[in-house]
This record gives structure tokens, C-alpha cells and sequence, in this order.
DNA sequence: GCATGATAAATGAC
DNA sequence: GTCATTTATCATGC
């Protein structure tokens, strides 16, 4: 997949929502388009919500136990 | 007095044309015919702004509301944009590989 | 068979 | 109106 979105999802749990910038810059760093990177993030939010289970609702833990879970 | 008209029939939330739930949350994503596809297609074609006359039209014509068919052309001039952008981007791509 | 990216309806901020 | 989203659906590789 793509580290370098990784990463920066994992770096901003609280907040999952990269400005434009960032995903250029994102986009820059991994060889990918603008609107790639936007759709990463828009499919990553919506099957963390589907995918993990997330009690208290919060974008941070979903992120941690999906890095959990992809990585472990 | 197309626009009284428009409030009597076509009337985007008096009648639920899909499901019965009262209340009902977000409308749930329904992929249109591509008779529908096209009749639009064909409109945008015409014109990227549709008049008040021609969405009142269309909507009976497609059994979609006024509010369907607003939507359908906004989402349309986006994708336009888009792929416009992308045959720009693509054109620069091939202008830098031939410079070196 | 499902994971993943892309696209098509639909919403909401501004 | 635009534009970034959300959501469901489509397409495809493995």
C-alpha cells in the first residue's frame, strides 16, 4: 500500500482530514495524484468505521487498533 | 406561475416516491437507469446550467425530483472540472518528457 | 471470495 | 453557485 499515508494517518489520529496542502505533499512523497490521495483517506475513514468497532466513537482509537491490526 | 406549479407537483418532499419511513435519515445512494444517464447526459450537452423550466421538465420526465436533477447537473459540472484538470495535467506530463 | 481504488448520488459548509 | 465530504456501488486484482 502506501507508507508515507500511513504514517500521516497514524501521526493525526485526532484528526483524519489533511488540508490540500498536505495532500499534495502527500501525493509528491508516495507518486500518487491529488485526488488519489483524497480518495485513500475518504475510503480509509469509512471502512475504519465499518471495519473496527469503535465504542466511544473517536477517530484515534479506531486508528490505533487498525494499525493494530494491519500491522500485527 | 412555473414556479407555483412546481410546488403542486413534482414536490420534492410531500410524497416519499421511495420508501415510507417518516423520518428518514440520509436518503441512501441510488445509482440512476441509463435512460436517465442519458437524458442528462444529452441536457448538459445543451447547456452545464439548467433553467428552471427545463429541471421542472425533466423531472417529471425521469420521475426524479426538481432536487435530483439540480444536484445531478452540480455533480456533473464537477466532474467535468476534473477531467478537464486531468487532460491538462497529462498534456504538461507529455510536454516535460519531450523537452528531455 | 474479498480487499482496494475509483466513480456515482447525496449532503453540508460557505 | 462551488467544493470537500459521505455513502453505496462498480471494477479489478489476487
Amino acid at each position: 500500500m502506501s507508507k508515507p499515508l500511513k504514517r500521516w494517518l497514524y501521526r493525526h489520529k485526532d484528526k483524519p482530514y489533511p488540508s490540500r496542502a498536505e495532500k499534495q505533499s502527500l501525493a509528491a512523497g508516495s507518486n500518487m495524484t491529488l485526488t488519489q490521495v483524497s480518495n485513500w483517506f475518504a475510503n480509509v475513514r469509512r471502512r475504519l468505521k465499518n471495519t473496527v468497532p469503535c465504542p466511544d466513537g473517536s477517530w484515534s482509537t479506531r486508528i490505533r487498533r487498525y494499525n493494530d491490526y494491519v500491522e500485527g | 406561475l412555473s414556479f407555483f406549479l412546481s410546488l403542486l407537483l413534482p414536490g420534492d418532499h410531500l410524497f416519499d416516491s421511495q420508501g415510507s419511513h417518516e423520518t428518514k435519515g440520509r436518503k441512501k445512494r441510488k445509482p440512476y437507469t441509463r435512460y436517465q444517464t442519458m437524458v442528462l447526459e444529452n441536457e448538459f450537452l445543451n447547456s452545464s446550467y439548467i433553467t428552471r423550466q427545463k429541471r421542472w421538465e425533466i423531472s417529471c420526465k425521469l420521475q426524479l425530483t426538481e432536487r435530483q436533477v439540480k444536484v445531478w447537473f452540480q455533480n456533473r459540472r464537477m466532474k467535468r472540472k476534473k477531467l478537464n484538470e486531468r487532460a491538462k495535467a497529462r498534456l504538461r506530463e507529455d510536454q516535460e518528457n519531450k523537452d528531455q
